[in-house]
DNA sequence: GGGTTAGGGT
């Protein structure tokens, strides 16, 4: 069971299995009711009523176990602000509606933050050595809240307004007219929260309170209060660019600047520039950046909650080390040996440097056991050390196994990526080993490149890492770095859409008629360049006119379509060719990860496991064959799906992801009435041919020929390349081929390949490959990328001058 | 001749 982020509440949480005992339920409510009362967000209530009635921004740092994501928004509710009713009644924008406003003391200080320099104060149980070692507090503008107490105000939950009609013209469409929207950037914290919120409050999940992410929506027309993932109301703006049937809409871990955060950060500008006092915005955050938000936002206004955090002493070595892995190893064992009861957690950068270290680790503990004897020192050997590693590529079952508790007398070290950063909660930890690296992927706009290196953590994520060890209790972050170094490292991680491909954002905000991409208010703007090398690519697949707008036949099409814009041209060129179906899979396939589980010490049984897919042709063929597979079990048996899955070296959440993505594929591009675009989903059988030239079609700027040396020579840019290791075509390295994409590692790899005809790509793609040229290169011995580069470059060229007079 | 951090989508 995965457990969420933000708070002990919501961890604590179980299910009651039945509800038809009133009295156990009465029992139940009363506690949950006890439970709400003690989060730190319960006292703040009233302050933050009046602060959202006063400002039509509110930037809420709340810290972990504040209790902020469930409690506020039935605040919210419970004081009108999720029905229609007081929409009307509040006054104009910026002229405080209460004559209580000064009252409270300080709202007009707030207002400004230049002149609020009031220090968060921050108590020693809340954040502790942490705080004390990573220097002085931030100093922010905010006001601190210290409960005034919570005492009268109970009635959450209460007898909600009828909806009546929506403001600005609701479409009608469920969760209607005032709802409040919770955005999260995971799909489990939308479940859990909303789980947990529709039980405190007493409702049925789906009634008042509900969720609504890819695939899943649990809302109905009496909704008020919907989690959904930040991704999904993106794509709702795009049907409805006023989010017209939200009354609020709260970013939740806004900090953690997803890529869809960072969009919808610069729609609700304009949706509040449009709606005006019709709509409040709460963004939530949990780190002391509430300064950048609230420069952003007109006429924000900021407001900490203190969290729950049990105080983390953080170490640091005294002098840097020269191999973290060892380090980390020896920390690992020292801490095992030294301190007390509670979990260890490691924080490494990858799935090898996992397996390895775990192997080490063993290693270590047998000959220390061997040496001293199985119960020979009190300290050492007297307790066991269950190691495990944890990555998403994991299969599920090993995975699981991090979550159960230590067997009695032993003691857990788990060895994790950034996965238990933030996605995951571990119970029982007590102890962190922050080696000081993270792998992350970075774009090179100028090139196209994607690289993924091991780069030093910012300041922010070794934070967020020694946080993981108070959870539970007081803790211990061991830093394996000095102190000297922390202090230059980066204060946070420069947010997601900065170093991106941005194919699809430019895409999105095309569809939206916001046509000035260069101009849009981000608030950290993308390099231009990746602007300019997305509106490029959008134009070669026709998805934007020479002024550089959308095109309703193919740019509208694959606007609605929820896939990278290339793999959504490969759709639109398969119905096309007669092979929809096979298309929809492959790219169904191609749009999850991990599908191949391959564990360094098994690489003999997954290699013979995954010759039973292997097409010739290439990557997207053999995923093809292990979809085909996967579909031919019966799909009510989750045993059967589960052996085979674990026979095959197949993980099967990636799977089960590619099934979902088909359906809604299928759904999608068959259904005949609007958001559906009723098109045919023909089958080409076992003729691999139009499916591979459908993939051409959609893949032709990743183009690469074969050079004398073994290498490739992408077409569009002349960039030499390499088959990535993975690839099924390495041993076979045919003349031509496309691929998904190019990553940078130890070299630049194309990864996801297939087999082409270099004729194909005039054909399918007169606009970038002149016939011309490709005649001359088709012969035998001609210096083809030579005369590519010149002209493609030449059309690449023009297409950003024509894409860029409509832009600017 | 040699390898993939984590999220997310009407």
């Amino acid at each position: 069971m995965l457990v969420i982020e933000d708070g002990p509440s919501a961890k604590k949480h179980r299910r009651s299995t039945k509800v038809d005992d009133d009295a156990a339920a009465a029992e139940r409510r009363k506690l949950i009711d006890a439970e709400r009362r003690q989060l730190p967000a319960w006292a703040a209530r009233d302050k933050l009523l009046q602060l959202l009635q006063e400002h039509r921004t509110l930037v809420l740092v709340g810290e972990t176990g504040s209790g902020k994501t469930t409690q506020i928004p039935q605040f919210l509710l419970s004081a009108r602000f999720g029905s229609r009713s007081r929409s009307r009644s509040s006054t104009a924008p910026g002229k405080p509606t209460s004559d209580k406003a000064g009252a409270a003391g300080t709202p007009g200080d707030i207002k400004s933050p230049q002149k609020a320099t009031g220090v968060v104060e921050r108590d020693g149980a809340s954040r502790g050595a942490v705080t004390q070692n990573d220097g002085p507090a931030q100093n922010v503008h905010h006001v601190s809240i210290n409960g005034s107490d919570g005492g009268g105000a109970a009635n959450h939950g209460g007898p909600q307004q009828p909806t009546g009609k929506s403001v600005g013209g609701s479409d009608g469409s469920r969760a209607g007219g005032g709802a409040i929207a919770v955005t999260q950037p995971r799909r489990v914290a939308a479940m859990t929260v909303a789980r947990r919120v529709a039980e405190e409050m007493g409702t049925k999940l789906g009634d008042k309170v509900g969720y609504a992410i890819r695939f899943e929506d649990v809302t109905s027309h009496s909704t008020r209060i919907k989690y959904m993932t930040d991704g999904l109301l993106l794509r709702e703006a795009l049907v409805d660019p006023l989010l017209s049937r939200y009354r609020i809409v709260i970013i939740d871990e806004a900090h953690e600047r997803t890529v869809h955060t960072d969009v919808l950060f610069g729609l609700l500008k304009g949706v509040q520039a449009r709606r005006g006092e019709d709509f409040r915005l709460i963004i939530m955050s949990a780190t002391l950046d509430a300064a950048r938000f609230v420069d952003y936002f007109p006429g924000a206004v900021a407001a900490l909650i203190r969290g729950r955090q049990f105080p983390v002493r953080v170490m640091y070595t005294p002098k840097p080390e020269d191999n973290y892995l060892d380090a980390a190893i020896n920390a690992t064992l020292q801490v095992h040996a030294d301190e007390g009861e509670g979990d260890i957690l490691v924080f490494l950068t990858g799935q090898d440097e996992i397996d390895s270290a775990e192997r080490l680790l063993k290693d270590r503990l047998a000959t220390l056991q061997g040496s001293r004897g199985p119960t020979s020192s009190p300290s050492f050997g007297s307790r066991e050390l269950l190691v495990l590693p944890i990555y998403a590529a994991l299969p599920p079952e090993q995975q699981m196994k991090v979550f159960e508790p230590a067997p009695e007398g032993q003691r857990k070290a788990i060895l994790a990526t950034n996965i238990a950063e933030t996605s995951i909660t571990i119970p029982g930890v007590r102890y962190v080993i922050d080696t000081g690296h993270v792998k992350a992927r970075d774009y090179n706009a100028k090139l196209g490149l994607e690289s993924l290196a091991v780069v030093p953590v910012s300041q922010a994520q070794a934070r967020q890492r020694s946080g993981r060890a108070g959870r539970e209790g007081p803790g211990k972050a061991f830093r394996l770095y000095t102190e000297a170094d922390f202090s230059v490292l980066e204060p946070t991680t420069p947010p997601e859409i900065t170093r991106c491909n941005l194919g699809s954002v430019v895409l999105q905000l095309k569809a939206m008629g916001i046509n000035d991409v260069l101009g849009f208010d981000f608030m950290d703007p993308p390099p231009r360049a990746a602007i300019l090398r997305s509106l490029e690519l959008l134009y070669a697949l026709g998805a934007l006119d020479a002024a550089g707008c959308l095109t309703e036949g193919v740019g509208r099409r694959l606007s609605r379509l929820p896939v990278d814009p290339m793999f959504g041209r490969v759709l639109l060129a398969a119905t096309e060719m007669g092979c929809g179906q096979e298309a929809v899979a492959v790219v169904a396939m191609v749009s999850t990860e991990n599908v191949f589980h391959t564990p360094r010490q098994k690489e003999r049984e997954w290699r013979a496991a995954r010759l039973k897919f292997v097409s010739r042709e290439g990557d997207h063929l053999t995923l093809l064959n292990v979809f085909r597979g996967f579909l031919e079990l019966p799909k009510e048996s989750n045993k059967a799906r589960t052996t085979w899955c674990s026979e095959n070296f197949i993980n099967i959440r990636a799977m089960r992801k590619a099934e979902d993505i088909y359906e809604q594929l299928v759904r999608f591009l068959g259904h005949p009435s609007p958001p559906g675009l009723g098109l045919q989903l023909a089958t080409c059988g076992e003729d691999s041919t139009p499916l591979r030239r459908a993939l051409t079609a959609g893949l032709f700027p990743h183009a690469a020929k074969l050079q004398p040396d073994g290498s490739y020579r992408v077409l569009a840019t002349g960039r030499q390349v390499f088959l990535h290791p993975s690839s099924v075509l390495l041993d076979r390295k045919p003349a031509c081929l496309v691929f998904n994409e190019l990553m940078h590692t130890t070299r630049t790899y194309a990864r996801d390949a297939v087999e082409i005809e270099a004729r194909w790509l005039p054909e399918l793609a007169p606009a970038v490959f002149a016939a011309k040229t490709i005649a001359a290169a088709a012969g035998p011995g001609v210096g083809i990328n030579e005369r590519l580069a010149p002209a493609t470059t030449g059309v690449a060229a023009g297409a950003r001058g024509r894409a860029l007079r409509g832009a600017e």
